[in-house]
DNA sequence: CATGAATGAGTTTTCATTCAT
DNA sequence: CATGAATGAAAACTCATTCAT
């Protein structure tokens, strides 16, 4: 029973190994100019070891994105279920989340667009495709279940709460993508910081019912 | 000159015939996936003659992310040159603006993301990588620009205006991508019409100095 | 008309040559062990000319198959149409058809049984696939018909035409492989000639409808 | 000298417990498409421990193929070393003896032509190649043996006895090749039973000394 | 100008074999 | 002896690009 446990969290340490020489590619080259060879190089392995621990390119590549939705969803998960003095409050520890989430994995989220196209995703297994839509959905739900208590508790705007959360992906994945555009071309200055704070304040201004008393 | 005029005028055209096929291939395809062949015969050329109008597959690429600038930054000019009764008004006018490029060409916005890695730049000539460059800046620009205007006159809230750019930027790529995304994953229902209209009323509503006076 | 016509017959001389050349390679290696550069080279082309006329290996190889499959209906289908002095001639005929075939290509039949395996069918075109069954069937029927025949007249035994037919066509590959075998090992002199002619004057004396006086 | 003699035995019996499972693989897979992976799975060893046993695929491929020719041999011999009532009754018990041979590993037949390209036998071990050669050589001979007696005691034709049994061993193999190939591919019914009665009752008539009375 | 056949470097993937444990 | 993770060489196949016609 040890042994079997101990040789699976094994196999788990070697996949998490070349996951991270993956993403420290991928954060590089953009997934089609990566070779399964840099990949294999970076983790100091053969190529054909990569082959035991992930099926194809594809599976790999798919792996990195599950993890990062993993990882959303722990957050997120977080914030929903911990307690805050105000509403507002919760609103911003979800955008804070979020912040970590790009700390944890910048460029993922980049990519994760190009898992998105359809010749990509038929290759993959099912299981691995169900994972993904039942992580995103999760965590889509669990976003779109704050505004509708927000909505309910008069606290923001009355919308869908699915499109708000959508939004609020959407404006999350945008920032992130395009501070990323910015850093190769030249066309503003690349500050994340800043634009993830002043994106988030405008979003929660945005929500809220009526507007700040004074400021 | 009559007739070196006219041979330019054909040449234009055969470019743009090339890049509307071009078009049409990578809105089914993404970037890699699409070969030359299959953009020739689409324009039922033959692979040789893309090369007669393009130098590379990036150059033919880029062409078309050009064509898109050059069309938004016509587009948000005419909104600035343009009188509006209203600020409101103004702002709603750039909104439309974006709806009109995301008609235009709805997926190149979700490519343009590919043309911004390191590598794919690397290889494009130094003109077409200035004129992309450019034209980029140029439309930040003119966007920062109305909020600069919006922060001078007091309608909208005090933040830099180069920030508040990139966010409306970030917000109308977001949305453009998570929405095409969930057209592929089966995540929520693909409305782009409604989130568009939620996106933009809510990033106007953030912008709004004090909120409305009672809704 | 004349110019697509050229070029089609163009075509199908390259895919001849590429044929021919296969033909030559899979002499000497068996399928698994030549590799498509192998044939690449025999041909004095470059490997991914090889696919634009086939799209894989295994369709270059059941195309070779094809050809051989195409002469022994020809040759078989000269021997059913046209008038012999006797029966008996008219099977001497069909027997120096078969010759015929194991002249044209020799180490095709061989390799044939690596076709039928069904990991490799499962890989090939349905049109292929279809047509290699056409032709393996239209084949084993002609010799079946001439069979029948001379049952229906009591030349020959009766027995049902299809099983000698399968006999038939099993005798002439057992023969082939068997002395080719002979030829890799050191079992018996490989006399293929001579096998030939006891093995087809076995077959007929066999068949012959007047066996031993009692039985 | 006993602890040796037990070792040796258990080596064995790990021996055919491994070719037994290779049997069962290749019988599936054909030799190419059958990993030493798939036959550990199924011997329930790890790859490594084959190597122990094997010196590499091709030499357990051989050993195989040993194994049949053994049977062969026995089954032959004995036919050859009994008693029976009429030359035709031993006869009719040497064809029932290769039916006992398909029975006992019905696909290795087919594959026995693979090992027999000359690429695969240049790998193998020379003692390994020798015995091969002899077993099949003696295989021959007896049967070769059988026919001379015929020929001698004026029961068969008289033609070069090994001409006949080449003949007859190519009869067989064609039959049992032809018969599997027909399985794959859909040319006419599959029915080995029925096939194998037909083939042997028609070579045997072949071989009859007193044919028609006049031709 | 236009063609499209040919190229060949580059990529993913497989699997017999080894060797440290 | 047995293991099985790791290897890495080799193979099939792709496709941007070229160039003779």
């Amino acid at each position: 029973m040890g042994i079997k446990e101990r040789k699976e969290r094994e196999r788990e340490t070697r996949r998490q190994q070349i996951m991270i020489a993956a993403k420290r590619v991928f954060t590089e080259k953009e997934f089609e100019k990566s070779t399964m060879e840099d990949i294999a190089k970076e983790a100091e392995l053969s190529p054909g070891t990569l082959y035991l621990y992930f099926k194809s390119k594809d599976e790999l590549y798919a792996s990195l994105c599950l993890r990062v939705l993993r990882y959303i969803n722990i957050k997120v998960g977080h914030v929903v279920s911990d307690a805050y003095e105000t509403y507002e409050a919760k609103q911003a520890a979800l955008m804070a989340a979020m912040h970590d989430v790009y700390d944890y994995d910048p460029l993922i989220l980049n990519n994760m667009f190009h898992l998105q196209s359809s010749e990509t995703l038929k290759a993959l297994s099912p299981e691995l495709l169900d994972e993904i839509n039942d992580l995103s959905r999760q965590a889509l739900r669990t976003v779109a279940g704050m505004f509708t208590d927000g909505i309910a508790t008069g606290r923001i705007i009355d919308r869908n709460p699915i499109a708000l959360a959508d939004i609020f992906w959407a404006l999350f994945s945008g920032v992130v993508l395009w501070e990323e555009s910015k850093r190769m071309i030249n066309v503003s200055r690349f500050n994340i910081q800043e634009t993830f704070e002043v994106a988030f304040d405008l979003f929660q201004r945005g929500l809220r019912r009526s507007g700040p008393p004074a400021e």
